[in-house]
DNA sequence: CAGGATCCGACACGATACTG
DNA sequence: CAGTATCGTGTCGGATCCTG
């Protein structure tokens, strides 16, 4: 093993996560509610977003494209057009994207883990 | 191996991150902008509020305090206050707190190995 | 030192309607 | 079908002041 940037080493050099540090900037995308999921649902291949709001459930399509620009900007999905008589579009993810899926399993898996523990979250409202 | 709860199985049974599934209230923990970040500055152990806030640096008394109190209420901190003189109250990671430190981790990392990427977001503005 | 109470601003989201 | 524009709203965060 060479010296691959696995982002491991690099991150570990720092403390907490500081203001300036590129760590910050991923959890402001994380900070988006949909963002994940949308980048979750695109891990088997290409959709389209009429199929991906399909897929999510419960999302607006206007919230939708607001998530996808976003991230086609993070650099996380390709939009792909194709120049048909229905304009079709596809999003696709790209490696840094693909990539993402690993923290976003992580933060899934965990939330399963400890689901009896968070259940406490949702019974705040009592009536 | 036994049927231990990794909370692996469980999530991968699921396909997109349904709305109401576990993992959908894991995200919007992330959804906070502050509380990955407070996880991870207490990841050495229990830490005193003016401490943390001198650690993280750049976060306003008040967002510490909010973002604390809805850590305690989902379980991931505890708070521990220790009647002296002066008030003293440390908070300590919950073993789901501690648990969440590897999904935090995960972002970070990949955060460094695509932080040429991610670059184009704070880019976008030239001004 | 810990933390609550307030007012305010920013931003993502929800809902609707409208243009290629 | 894909995307934009607009408006309203909720919530987090920033800033200030005040109480044990």
């Amino acid at each position: 093993m060479t010296v691959e940037s696995t982002g491991a080493v690099e991150f570990e050099a720092y403390g907490p996560f500081a203001a300036d540090c590129p760590a910050r900037a991923a959890l402001d995308l994380f900070a988006s509610r949909w963002l994940p999921v949308v980048v979750w649902a695109l891990r088997n291949g290409p959709m389209r977003p009429g199929e991906l709001q399909r897929t999510i459930g419960g999302i607006r399509h206007k919230v939708l494209t607001d998530n996808l620009r976003r991230m086609e900007n993070a650099g996380l999905v390709i939009r792909r057009r194709y120049a048909e008589a229905p304009p079709r579009v596809q999003y696709e993810l790209t490696e840094a994207g693909q990539d993402l899926l690993e923290p976003i399993q992580a933060v899934g898996v965990w939330a399963y883990r400890h689901a009896t523990t968070l259940q406490a979250m949702h019974a705040e409202e009592p009536d």
